[in-house]
DNA sequence: ACCGTAGGCCAACGCCCGTTGACATTCCAG
DNA sequence: CTGGAATGTCAACGGGCGTTGGCCTACGGT
């Protein structure tokens, strides 16, 4: 060993490899899954495609690094329970206004099952989490959760993949205005309230 | 012309034809615009690849006719104004649960632009339609189909694409108990409410 | 009974894909 | 200064794709 356990030894191919990942969201986001060639990432990030496959093993493997991806919740509990909903969408646009990692993830979980199953624990594991931390009944969290990501999920399906011109028009400020309410039924109303 | 202007003469490859359209259907639904291969669908109809391209022009014209989709909105005019939001939302389970022709148009609409068109055209025009039947003020009928839209498509995502075990499990009722009061109030409430 | 024609199959084309392995270049530790 | 590892290029592979055109078959109007 040189140093200590060569911790973080800056390589020579970091540039490389971070265009790399930059190229492929892009691509990944405006293309999809099978529609995003690594020939053509390859050419965006100006090496041969060989690299591609050295430093990622394989198209899945470049998908999973380029996907990473954390919703990065907010802690919910030290958030006044009347503005939950409210928290939560401002949170959500923030987030991905300007990130297309989600709508690489998005695109590429319709038809793939590797990014499906992503987008599946992604959802369920961090949103019931941040749902159950509160103090909800266990027993609902799960259905709460789910909920709240079928309207988020619809919010950024019809704004950034479709775009539907109302939604593609409306600002986040009104986008808030009329999520809001829904997403706090969902966390802490009953249904049919 | 042998008989008026030959208005439903039966063609004997008519049963062909539905043939391929099912199975079109089917892997489009599966498995989205890129990965359905021609082949496996003529597979799937038993039949040989070039009979789809003598039916249907090419893979773009196979999926437009297999894509061919109504929402079938009910007469909103007719429904107690109170009641919107739970009819449109039972009237939305019904159509699409075991019809799946949805399917395969929002796994396809996510990385093929025409199918993202075609979406955008239904849901815009079908729903700002029904929306502004009933004397909403025109000028935010348009945001309200939107917001109609993106509700009802984000839990048509979660469940029959992605799967999320929550959306999944719950039953149409359970579902209509918490979305329609969404629906009720994205129609003629008020932002913010 | 005939024969035009619609229905169907087969083989092939050109293309682009993901992936591989051999080779050239650059860096840097000893 | 030098040799091995890291970085990168090049050319090619096997395979699957959409699509085409030629050919065979069997129906059905006359």
């Amino acid at each position: 060993m040189t140093a200590a356990t060569e911790p973080a030894r800056p390589r020579r191919s970091d540039a490389t490899r971070a265009a790399i990942l930059q190229a492929a969201r892009d691509r990944f986001a405006a293309e999809g899954y099978e529609r995003a060639t690594i020939r053509a990432i390859a050419a965006d990030a100006r090496i041969d495609p060989s690299m591609v496959m050295r430093y990622y093993g394989n198209k899945e493997g470049l998908f999973a690094a380029a996907a990473e991806f954390d919703l990065r919740l907010p802690d919910l509990t030290a958030v006044p329970p009347g503005q939950l909903g409210e928290v939560l969408i401002r949170h959500f646009l923030d987030r991905w206004e300007g990130d297309e990692t989600l709508a690489a993830l998005l695109r590429a979980a319709s038809t793939n099952p590797g990014a499906a199953d992503r987008m599946r624990t992604i959802f369920a594991d961090q949103i019931t989490a941040a749902v159950a931390a509160f103090g909800t009944d266990p027993a609902t969290a799960a259905r709460r959760a789910g909920l709240v990501a079928a309207q988020t999920l619809g919010l950024a399906f019809t704004r950034y993949i479709v775009q539907l011109p109302p939604m593609v028009t409306m600002t986040p400020e009104e986008l808030i205005a009329w999520v809001a309410p829904t997403l706090q039924r969902y966390l802490t109303g009953l249904p049919e309230n």
